[in-house]
DNA sequence: CTGGGGAGGGGGCCC
DNA sequence: CGGGCCCCCTCCCCA
């Protein structure tokens, strides 16, 4: 299981970076197109996703023992798997409404967001289960449960009735929340998109809108280095860059990390499978970021990479 | 060239 | 509507 450590500093020392990396302003990110869910695929007829954190012998007892047909839900106390407990549940600091429902329709419903056809899961087989059992991933349950990517934040004691989108069948505690999903389904093209007056990009909707004008105003500043940033949270994390604080530990190796992605990151190292394959030399890699970078470097260089990487 | 880790950013969802 | 939180992703650096 992973957990936070807390006040856990410097474990691990390593030779910090000096100072923030510079980084290019223009920097291209490929999600601000907005990316095929599985819940669409899901309407589309396609196969759902296997969730491969499972392969923690952990959660996969607890499980499938609990929670046959109902997609790996596991049945537990609290709405959690007693020995797994969800690193945010014990956050310091945090507030502790951080629970996931195993009751919740979504999580019966959603499936992962995972449109990358490099992605674990759409390759991983049964076999993953029965494979390497000395070396397996560890995670906090929250990262089971991902419908879209997104926070499964959900009290347990909530009842009453969901509001659930006609167009992905997800569902909302609150015709209001649901309302605002409606918006996401627009298009682009749409009447109703909004555009940046900074820098012109399109959004399907105000709330998203509001959301992208935001990351033009970097009002969070940091008092160590001034470095401002667009979110508090955002700035949080970098403040743990000047403190040491590395909340987030590997039960494997018991490394600490100031940040959940990271920790994430390390957990598939811990991995014997290499979920992500050069289309063209077939060589295996643990993180899509090595893939990448492997597309990047040797193994493409030169060639016509449209022909090896799918989109 | 690969593997690993630090740091940061964007958008979605819930309350 | 705003704040908080989360996940995914990328860039960069280093061994």
């Amino acid at each position: 299981m992973c957990f936070p450590i807390p006040g856990l500093t410097k474990r691990h020392p390593k030779k910090p970076h000096q100072g923030p990396p510079p980084r290019t302003p223009t920097m291209p990110r490929s999600f601000l197109v907005k990316k095929i869910k599985l819940d669409d695929f899901s309407s589309a007829g396609i196969a759902a996703p296997h969730y491969p954190h499972f392969d923690d012998p952990c959660v996969l007892g607890q499980t499938l023992s609990g929670a046959v047909g109902n997609l790996g839900v596991p049945e537990a106390e609290e709405g959690f798997i007693p020995h797994c407990i969800t690193s945010s549940k014990y956050q310091v600091g945090k507030k502790s409404e951080g629970k996931f429902d195993s009751s919740d329709p979504d999580y019966t419903q959603e499936q992962d967001d995972y449109s990358d056809p490099d992605s674990p899961q759409s390759s991983l087989s049964a076999g993953y289960f029965s494979g390497e059992t000395a070396v397996t991933d560890s995670y906090s349950i929250d990262a089971f449960f991902i419908s879209d990517g997104r926070s499964r934040r959900r009290s347990e004691s909530r009842g009453g009735q969901r509001h659930i989108c006609s167009e992905c069948g997800k569902t909302y505690a609150t015709s209001s929340n649901l309302s605002r999903h409606k918006q996401t389904h627009r298009s682009l093209d749409s009447k109703m998109a909004k555009k940046c007056p900074t820098c012109g990009k399109t959004y399907v909707s105000m709330p998203a809108l509001a959301m992208h004008i935001l990351t033009h105003n970097l009002k969070h500043k940091c008092n160590v280095c001034s470095k401002a940033f667009s979110r508090p949270w955002l700035l949080q994390g970098h403040m743990r860059s000047h403190t040491g604080e590395k909340p987030f530990g590997c039960a494997h190796c018991g490394k600490a990390f100031a940040d959940r992605s990271n920790l994430r990151a390390h957990m598939q190292t811990h991995s014997a499978f290499k979920h992500y394959k050069c289309k063209r030399c077939d060589k295996t890699f643990a993180l899509k970021s090595y893939l990448n970078k492997h597309y990047e470097s040797a193994c493409f260089k030169g060639s016509d990479h449209e022909c090896g990487i799918d989109s």
